[in-house]
Parts: C-alpha cells; structure tokens; sequence
DNA sequence: CCATCATATAGTCACAATGACCATAACTCC
DNA sequence: GGAGTTATGGTCATTGTGACTATATGATGG
C-alpha cells in the first residue's frame, strides 16, 4: 500500500425534521446543528458528524452521529455526497463524506436540545462552519427533486396517517399548496397507500380515514444497496 | 487533529463511451477497464481508479486518471457515489469516491487499447475486482434513470448533430427503440436544440438538419455545484 | 433524366395525467 | 338544529405522449 493519501475522512449528516414554523404555523423543514468546540470555526454552529472510525461503515457512522446529537433514530438515510475540496477545512485536507437523514416529526419534538445542540429552520440557517451552508442547499435541493415522494413522506409520518397530514408533508417540503382533492386522486392510483379503514375522530369535522403505507409498493433507490439493482 | 482515520481515500471512475455493437451494429454502451498489476486480484480487470493525492481535487483525480487511462478528455463527469463497505477491499480499509464520465463517441474510438487497457460493452463485462461490478450497475442505473438525458447526450456526440444521432444516443442509453417522429416533437417542444441552418449531405436520402445545443437551456446537476445551487 | 430507396419531417387521433373547480358528506361546537 | 370546517367524490379543459399516416427530398442506378 503505497498511501500517500494525506486526507482525513470525517462523517456528517443532515438531519431533517418537520416541525411547525413558530410564526405561520405551517410545517417547515428544521434541522439540527452543533456548536464548535474546537477551531477552527470554533463556536460556529456546524453540522453533526466526525471522523470516521476504521473499523465503522459509513452509514453506521452517520447513524450513530444522528444518534449522539438528536437522540433520534432515522427513518429514511442516504448519502447525499462526498465533499473534498482542497480549501474547504483550514489546515488539513479533510473529505467528508454527508448522508442525510429524516426522522419523523413528533418524535423530533421530543429530541435533545442543550447549550450545544440546536434546532433551527432550513430555510433561515446561520452562517455555518467550513461549507456547511452549501451543503444544506444541496440536501434541501435532493430532497425537494426526489422523484421519490412516497418513502420520504413515510419517513416524516408514524405507521398510520391521514391524507391531510401526508399533503402536509409533501407541501412542507414542496414549499406550494396542493389541492386536497387532486392529492387525494393521485396518490389513491400510486397505490402507495392503503385505507385502513379506520378514521380519526376528535376534530370538528368529518372525521378523516387513516392510512397506512403499503409496503409492496417499494420502487426504492436506496443508492447501489436498493433492491432495485440487487 | 485526533484523526483515529484508518481508512486509505481512493477515486475510481466509470467511463462510458457510445459505438457499435461488434455483432448487431447497434450503439451501445462500452467502457474500459484496467487490468491489476498487483495483488489483491492480480490479473483481474477492474475500473480505472488510484489513491487520491493529498493535493489533487477529487474531480481532477478522476479526471487525471481517466486521461491516463484513455488519452481522453471527458465531456461529462460527476460524482457517482462513495464506496466504503469495511470488507470491499481485502486487508485495508479502503473508501472508494466514484465518478462516472461520458466521452465522446468518435474520439473514444481512437483511445488507448494495450496489454492492460481494454473496452468492453457495458452489459457483457467480466467478473471484476473488489465491488467493481457492483459499480458499474449502479452507474449504469444512473445513467439511465438520469433525467436530465439533454447533457448525457450531448457528451456523447460533437458540436453538431443531426436528430437521428441524437435519437441514436437515447435508444443506446435507453435501449429500446423511439419513434422519429415523436422524439423530434419532444426534443423540438423542450428547446433544448437549436437548428443551425445547415444539413447534412451525403447519404442517399433526404438530408437532415444539423443542430447545436442551447447552451442557455441548461437546467444542469451538477452535483452540489452546479448553476442550481449557486 | 427518371424511378426507386431510405430517411427526414409534418400531421392526426386517441388516451392518460393533471390542474382548476364545484358539490356533497359528516363530524364538532355553540 | 344550524354553522363551521375539512373530507371526499366528481367534472371539464389542457397538456403530454404513443401509435400511425402521409409527404418531402437528396442519392443511386439504370
């Protein structure tokens, strides 16, 4: 092994959640970030993530790092890309390879926040440490292209939903109303869900039915591992 | 730096060139691949790669050791994915960042061939090194679940193209036969062609239109640095 | 120079997908 | 019981697209 690799491999993650916004009241994406306790950047909030253990898989590491910052465990992971540019880390080449990650919302409600740990709207980010920003943008702009809706909502949501809170989702992280009627009649000819039968009672309304995902329905694309290349 | 790193950065790179199938005639996807010189899996083939420099830019490695490989500029490269399984590589941990390139038809057949240096077509390859094929699956996947085939095409063929080239690349990457009449709807309707004004002489039919790509139409993806993001 | 060949290019028709709306259903609250 | 509010079932027009038909036009070979 002739390694003249002078690099550094660290893991980060971006975390998404939905949550409501604090002012409007509708669903927005927030995510959490750590503050710097070390320089450089020190005391700048940056994305959660470290180096990368030898003996530790990649996703295994971005699922631990999820763990360690939010208390949470992710419902849907993915890389999203590996960042190595020469003058991205002051000193030392660093490459890092960034999964991203969604976990679902009331859970997220629950999830740890201290002096260190911090929630913040992804649409009104801080100015974050080494290239963190442009790396949220680009999980932003992954997520809002997904072709993938379905498991992205699932991820978001509990085992049972109605559709209200499905078309929640999908226009929180759309960012554009949909109209009810119509989000109802395609996602009923996906058939990526399916009518429990069961109905939610409580409101001051007609009470919604509750789905549930059908699981038969995986067109996955979970990077090379996915069922879809075997 | 309490850099515990124990794993080697690597960059491999995925080259697809378009020529015609030896047997049918048809165009279809080819790639070269570089037989290993040492141990582990001395004598097999495996995609063109090497340890990334601790000074070179992860697109400029692959770039480099595409170059090296082919004597070929690419018209397309991007990130593909990174590889990091703990047992892909016997011994040594090692973290693969993958790019896949598109090169230009007619020059691809005038690159590089020797001893250690051959093409194959993309759907017949031997069985390769480490998680190589496994590799090339997903990039093949990604090449053809890519939406934005206007780029992929175009890195394909040269400055000017006529549509039946251009229908050519997309039944290569598609592999499955298009309408011309249809096609040149779509691709007309979508702006992404230009008509130059000229024709192509020469064959015994009627002669067709050359076009250029509408370089102001790009809606690129160019991974997290594109246009897009910004 | 004309007939033929082979592809280029222009239309047509039917059907699926989808956005914009309208109407009715069925709870809770007052 | 009526009002308020969302759920849910339809309609209509528009768009995108596959399947196909028809015409255009240069090259070739007699």
């Amino acid at each position: 092994m002739t390694s003249q690799n002078q690099a550094t491999l660290a893991v980060s993650t971006v975390i998404f959640a939905l949550r409501p916004d604090e002012a409007s009241g509708l669903m927005t994406l927030w995510l959490p970030l750590v503050r710097r306790i070390r320089e450089p950047h020190l005391g700048q909030w940056a994305l959660p993530g470290g180096w990368l253990p030898g003996d530790e898989e990649l996703a295994a590491a971005a699922s631990r790092t999820l763990r360690e910052t939010t208390g949470l465990t992710p419902k849907y992971l993915e890389q999203l890309y590996t960042f190595g540019d020469l003058g991205r880390s002051p000193g030392t080449r660093v490459v890092s390879i960034v999964y991203w990650a969604l976990v679902q919302s009331d859970e997220a409600a629950l999830a740890a926040v201290g002096e260190n740990v911090q929630w913040f709207p992804a649409d009104r980010l801080p100015e974050l440490a080494f290239d963190h920003n442009r790396i949220v943008d680009y999980a932003l702009w992954r997520l809002r292209t997904k072709v993938e809706y379905a498991r992205i909502a699932h991820a978001f949501l509990g085992e049972t939903f109605t559709l209200a809170q499905l078309r929640d989702v999908h226009e929180a992280v759309l960012q554009k109303p949909l109209d009810p009627a119509n989000f109802r009649r395609t996602v009923e000819a996906s058939g990526t869900v399916v009518d429990t039968g069961q109905h939610l009672a409580g409101a001051r309304h007609r009470p919604p039915r509750l789905y549930r995902y059908n699981d038969s329905s995986r067109l996955a694309d979970q990077g090379p591992l996915g069922p879809s290349i075997g």
